[in-house]
RNA sequence: GCGAGCGUAGUGUAGUGGUUAUCACCGGGCGUUGCCAACGCCUGAACCCGGGUUCGAGUCCCGGCGCUCGCACCA
């Protein structure tokens, strides 16, 4: 309860101060849609900024921008065509929604499987009640689809797209560039922070759940046969509390946990590792961190391990980033849709010699013999051992037969050298939903105090990622001091990267509580003695405490 | 999507059919003070949108949009 009114003066003050603002208010407002208003703004650039660097300093990871427009033909290889379509039914009586696909779980063995039509009439068929009212009467079934269709060019030469629901399939299909940027050499990734749509049906929980969201993912490709070598040492000193597929949460390092087994791979232990520092280096609470793996029946069907990263905060424990070992499943899906090759090569220690000593056809003999079928023939008569001899009735996979006379034939005796192979890489991913971890690094920073018995409110930002760096404030706006302040804000604003806010109404009191609120670290104060002498006092947000310098030691 | 509740200045609110819509914080100006939401004076700003009932609607009715919660959905 306490914490529900909690959540109320942290949401009001959001949107009072500028953090985050519903989108399109004075039109009436849109669900699932927020604004990040001129103080939240640039909390997410910054935070958009800092994972960014966090993940370049693998060595090996380049940015990406792709679109956010996508053609359909990509995202039906990716699967989420069918992935992100529910087929929808409606009860005649009570009007309640239900997936199609649920209501005929145990009368078909995957429902999820289904067509729409095969749905439809499964249906009308099995007439299963409806989970709201018993009724048994059924609406024709509707395809409902969570990505946000469009047309790509206009009339009937249009294609049909949609937005992207992630980044990830832009990294995906441009996966020849980047082997190419690394020169063939594995491993290495690909990232990119930017826009993620999902239609939801109901956006739910401010930030928590929204239909166009900030999203940050890496792909991380990797050969499966590499040994599992990744250094997990710099984590030993901070075990991690870990959910294990439905066991109890237990607290231990990540090498401990790879150790066990419970970590299939020590790349996706790594990721947690960086994942568990960016998030406190961020200002997560790590007491209000956890990382919990899918059970394997919540897993994607294709995926081999997942962890999630969640956080506490006043929506109780949310995912805010997903680990995934992909396997091959992405490339593969994109190969086969395309014909493409997605592959890298790998060499072989040693060039691996296969003796061949058997039969082949000959062409110019067994070609007119067997016509269409001679390639049939070929592979057959391949898998022959030495010994065979002719005449023989051949046994074709069609199930024909043939008669091989020895002028078809001719020994086939050869060395094939092979120095490496070709694969398709695995992908291992962390998906950061950056809304989510912007408002649990929000719910941590807010705190709520007294000063003098009055309610008072502090934002406990890590100086990285605070909206402002710097507060300015005259004393009091005369006898030069507010024209020295101003100097001062100005050569605070022109250093690179650096954000200086000036406010010079209200008493100074209150001006360090405005500047207090949206969680500035440092405010400056030009008083009488800053104009005689050119120094001004520089506050600590969180201890209040004040020293003097120059303005020429500022930056 | 269904059900319930709600929608009034920047924020939080009062207002059960009848003057110029309440109060507080808030914002701005001037002055006093001169380092932690100070004081005085002045001042700014709202009934979500559309329709209906009524002499008259912030208030009642209908529809839409939005918010919160529950169910369902979703990661």
């Amino acid at each position: 309860m306490a914490e529900q009114e909690r959540l109320g003066r942290l949401s009001e003050m959001l949107k009072r101060r500028g953090f985050l603002l519903p989108a399109f208010e004075i039109h009436g407002g849109a669900k699932g849609l927020y604004d990040f208003g001129p103080v939240g703004g640039r909390m997410r650039s910054r935070i958009n900024q800092r994972w960014l660097d966090h993940w370049l300093r693998l060595g090996n990871v380049v940015e990406l921008s792709c679109p956010t427009v996508t053609p359909y033909a990509v995202l039906e290889a990716s699967g989420h065509v069918g992935e992100f379509s529910d087929f929808m039914t409606q009860c005649l009586k009570c009007e309640e929604a239900s997936r199609a696909d649920t209501l005929l779980e145990g009368h078909h063995p995957n429902p999820d499987a289904l067509k729409k039509d095969e749905l439809q009439s499964l249906l009308f068929k099995i007439r299963p009640a409806c989970p709201a009212c018993g009724a048994q009467e059924w609406s024709d079934v509707t395809a409902q689809n969570l990505m946000f269709n469009t047309t790509i060019g206009a009339g009937p030469s249009g294609r049909q797209g949609f937005l992207r629901p992630e980044t990830a399939q832009g990294m995906f299909t441009s996966y020849g560039a980047l082997l190419r940027h690394f020169r063939d050499r594995l491993p290495f990734g690909a990232m990119q922070v930017g826009k993620g749509y999902r239609n939801e049906i109901a956006p739910r929980q401010g930030m928590i759940r929204l239909r166009e969201f900030n999203m940050a993912e890496l792909e991380y490709f990797i050969d499966p046969e590499a040994p599992l070598d990744d250094d997990l040492s710099s984590w030993d000193a901070h075990p991690m509390v870990l959910i294990a597929d439905g066991k109890e949460p237990t607290k231990m390092t990540l090498s401990d946990a790879c150790k066990q087994g419970l970590i299939r791979h020590t790349t996706v232990a790594k990721f947690m590792g960086i994942t568990w520092e960016f998030l406190t280096d961020v200002g997560i609470d790590p007491e209000r961190l956890r990382f919990r793996q899918h059970e394997q029946d919540e897993m994607a069907h294709y995926a081999m391990d997942c962890w999630d990263a969640e956080i506490e905060g006043s929506y109780g424990w949310i995912e805010c980033v997903g680990i995934a070992h992909r396997g091959c499943y992405d490339l593969e899906s994109h190969e086969k849709a395309t014909g493409r090759t997605l592959r890298a090569r790998r060499e072989f220690d040693e060039p691996r010699m296969t003796e061949i000593d058997g039969w082949t056809i000959d062409g110019a003999k067994a070609g007119p013999a067997f016509k269409a079928l001679a390639g049939m023939v070929k592979t057959a008569l391949e898998g022959l051992p030495k010994t065979t001899s002719f005449p023989l009735d051949l046994e074709l996979p069609n199930g024909e037969t043939v008669l091989v006379e020895e002028e078809h034939v001719k020994p086939n005796q050869k060395t094939i050298k092979e120095t490496g192979e070709w694969y398709i890489p695995h992908v291992i991913e962390p998906a950061f939903g950056i809304d989510r971890i912007i408002w649990h690094v929000i719910d941590h920073a807010y705190h709520e105090t007294e000063k003098k018995g009055e309610p008072y409110c502090l934002m406990k930002l890590q100086p990285s990622v605070a909206p402002v760096d710097y507060a300015v404030f005259p004393l009091f706006e005369k006898e030069g001091m507010d024209d020295l302040a101003w100097d001062v804000h100005q050569r605070l604003c022109r250093a690179p990267g650096v954000v200086s806010m000036y406010d010079g109404t209200g008493s100074i009191g209150r001006r360090y509580a405005r500047a207090d609120e949206i969680g500035v670290p440092s405010c400056i104060t030009v008083d009488h003695q800053s104009v005689k002498d050119g120094t001004v006092t520089v506050r600590d947000r969180d201890t209040g405490e004040q020293i003097r310098m120059a303005i020429s030691d500022l930056i």
